[in-house]
Order: C-alpha cells, then sequence, then structure tokens
DNA sequence: AATAAAATTTAGGTAAGCCTAAAAAATGTA
DNA sequence: TACATTTTTTAGGCTTACCTAAATTTTATT
C-alpha cells in the first residue's frame, strides 16, 4: 500500500519513539515531537488504524503493528543508506546530512534502494553509528547502553549517537567525540548530573547528562587486539 | 522561494512544452499533459502568476517569466543529473530512469546537487542525450533537427531523443538506435508519413513518422575523423 | 471518594490541489 | 456578420493534513 510523505513520517517517528519507551506512545509525545496540535495526532492515529499500521484506542496511546513496524524499518533502512552515501560518496559531513536523507527517504523506488544498497557495499551502519536493516527488514539487535546510565571505571566505545541536531553532532565534533573513541566514566556530578569523562590519553572533560543521553557506548571486552580498528 | 512539487512539475512542463512549441502554452494543452481537468490548469496558473513564476492572462494561455525559466532550468539539471548518476553507477537502464528521477529531482538542497554534479564529473549530457543545464542556469543550445524533418541522402547521428516513456524507449532499443549513432534518410512514404533509414552497414529499415518526431539529428561533417566516439 | 488538573478527543474550520457543471469568451464556419 | 463549436473560466465541492475551541476522559491530589 502506497503511504504519504505524511503518513511515512508519523510511521517512522513512532517506531522510534517506542525504541526508547518501552510503552505506549502518547498522543503528546507525538505531538511535542512533531510541534503540532494533538488533536492533529488523533487524526492521524485514526487513519493508521484503518490503514492497519498502528494498534490504536482512544485515549490509550498508540503502537505499530507488525505491518507499521516493517514499514517503519524500510524508512530507516532508506535514511540511513542515503546518509552512508551522502558521507561516504558525496563528501558531506555527518551533521549535514540528516535533513537531506529526511527527503530522499522517501523517494519510493525499492529496486533504488536495493542497488544503492549493493553501490555501497551493504554497509551495516550509517553515519551516526545506527544500524541499517536489511532488505527484509532485519536488524541487528545491539546491546547498548547510554553513556548516561554506563557504570563508573570501565572502559567503553562509542557506538551510535541518537540526537540528530546540528547542534548535537557539532558539540560532539567539538568535542572530537565520534563514533569508534574509547572513554571511561569517572565520577558523577551529584548536584547537576553532569559526567567527568576520561579521554585514553588520562586528561579529563565535563559533559551535561543530556548529552551522554544521547551515547550509546559498548562495553570494551580487554582483549589483545581491542584497538585494531584503523583500515 | 520555496515551491511545493505540484508546483515545480508545473513550472518544468510549461518550459518543455515552451521549448517544443514556440508560443504561449494553452490550458487545454496543459490538461492533457497532466491528465488533469483543464479548471485545475486554470486555478494553477492564478497562483503561479502570483508568485511571479509566469505571465498569464485570461484566455491568452501563460508563458514563463524569466525567474520561472531559471527554476524550471534547475529542475531539468536536477533531474538529469539524477538520471546519469541512476545510468552511469547504479546501473539502470535508460527507460527505467525517468519516474524515479521524476521523484529525485524534487530533493531541495543546492548543495546535493552541486556535490552530485562534481562526483558524477560535471557530465554535460543525460543518457538520453539532453543537456544537463549548469548551476547558473546555462545550457547550450544546440542545433538539433528532428529526424522527422531531416532532409534525405544526408548522414546524422542521433543526439538526443525527446520522448521519455519505457515504450518508446524500449521500440528504440529493440531497434538498436541510441544516442552517437548514425543513419540516413533515404525516403519518405507518401502514404502514412513514415521514414525509410539506412544503416551504416547500408541495410535499411522503416520507422513510423511518430517515432522520428521524438529523435533529433546533426548533420554530420564529412570531416576524416567524425567517428572517433569510442573511449 | 471528590475534585482539580492534565491529556485527549470531538466539532467545526482552513489552504492546497484536485473535481464537475455551468457560464463566458474566443474561434471557426456559413 | 451571425451562429455554432471549442476553449477557458467561474462557482461550488471534496480530501488531506493541519488548526482552535469546547467537551470528555484520565490521572493526580486532597
Amino acid at each position: 500500500m502506497q503511504l504519504s510523505t505524511t503518513e511515512e513520517n508519523y510511521i517512522k517517528t513512532i517506531f522510534q519513539l517506542e525504541q526508547k519507551n518501552r510503552q505506549a506512545i502518547t498522543t503528546t509525545m507525538l505531538a511535542s515531537n512533531f510541534q503540532l496540535a494533538p488533536a492533529s495526532i488523533t487524526d492521524m492515529m485514526k487513519k493508521l488504524k484503518d490503514k492497519k499500521l498502528v494498534m490504536y484506542e482512544k485515549y490509550q496511546g498508540v503502537n505499530l503493528t507488525q505491518l507499521g513496524a516493517l514499514r517503519a524499518k524500510s524508512l530507516l533502512r532508506r535514511h540511513r543508506l542515503w546518509e552512508v552515501f551522502l558521507v561516504k560518496n558525496l563528501d558531506f559531513k555527518w551533521d549535514e546530512v540528516h535533513e537531506i536523507a529526511e527527503e530522499l527517504e522517501h523517494i519510493s523506488s525499492e529496486k533504488l534502494i536495493d542497488k544503492l544498497d549493493a553501490y555501497l557495499g551493504f554497509p551495516k551502519k550509517d553515519p551516526h553509528g545506527d544500524p541499517i536493516p536489511d532488505a527484509s527488514g532485519k536488524m541487528p539487535n545491539h546491546k547498548w547502553i547510554s553513556l548516561a546510565t554506563y557504570s563508573l571505571q570501565k572502559k567503553c566505545t562509542v557506538q551510535a549517537v541518537t540526537d540528530q541536531s546540528k547542534e548535537f553532532l557539532q558539540a560532539l565534533t567539538d568535542m572530537d567525540i565520534c563514533t569508534g573513541s574509547i572513554y571511561t566514566l569517572i565520577q558523577r556530578n551529584k548536584y547537576d548530573g553532569s559526567l567527568q569523562v576520561m579521554r585514553k590519553d588520562k586528561s579529563t572533560f565535563f559533559m551535561s547528562l543530556k548529552m551522554a543521553e544521547n551515547i550509546w557506548v559498548e562495553e570494551i571486552k580487554n582483549k589483545f587486539n581491542h584497538d585494531k580498528r584503523e583500515k
């Protein structure tokens, strides 16, 4: 079934909210996400329910059906493949590609996406570290932890970042943080929740809780070759 | 000024009709082109006039303003660059790319198009032979003649084709006609207007007037090296 | 449990881009 | 030139995706 750009955007956003909040997604959450009046969300939820893309009951919030989730993953696939193309082939910076990919993801040809995937060499991750679902909608489910809740004194590598705003990505760039880099959490500031983080060279710096919440890390297994990431 | 996809499609189509018919474009021509009711065209012409994209007077047809023509050429640029990408990089056939490029041309980032242009090596022509306007809207104005009106007994090369339908392009492919190939017009059939055409190997075949109208050729200057097109 | 506050839905309205039917203007023809 | 035909416009409607304001339901608080 052919969906409008607007419907696709709703589906994708519900999926992403479900990933973060493992519960029903409320009208208010969607309204604030889209900067729309809550009444507009209600309208659309009825429409998406009719199309069997969401499970929705009045006042009870909404979740995607299997069909809806499949469509959402197809959108994430398109979005992330285009981001790879923009960064790898067209030489865009990682903080410039999100808006453009928001438009490109709605191009409807399946064949286009599959050929793009092949052209890029079937990449597994986008430039922000997020996994790219395959043509059937399968997506590796990682066991990443937000840096905000990670344990103290354990080395970790940055796997992905989940805020795509220019502001956030530029802040990361300014602090020289990128996927793959290695840190250790030293302590939590009791006053404002901010974190003291240690670099590989033992120097430390501070980071707000808000930033840390959007940085996803994985513990480093202390093998001999844990740092063989160059190519 | 930001235009909707619909407005962009009108502008582009008016431009292309102006290229073919050097006169004001009528409501009926546009209506049949878009397969829309004439009343819908009138609505849109008023809107485009308000935006200073067209010159339009009731019952007098429509033409693009300079501003409108600039927007149209920007769209042709995007469309044709994407077609090059699809054929050269993603390995699509020339009869598959038009519909996809119709969607891609509406992606709004100027930076994207300029980077794509550079990535493709600043191509001058799309896969159908049509010229690609540069970033400032300049487009080489060629002196091509439709095969339908070309003189008899003179060698010519196919420069471009101006019907992008699958049916037309597949017919060309079946007849083994592509841009660059060389023909001589032998005679015009007085009964149905069809043309007898000679190949380089002196064999001949027939072609309908309708097909010939969409094939644009250029006379071959009989220099020694007129056939050095391989690379 | 009753009430206040917050969240959500319903009802009715708007702009874009289409439609049909009827009216008006332009064009072709006798 | 007058009439018929064709083209074009006007008028009024519809759908999508939004809105505001009012009504309803849920949740929180006393």
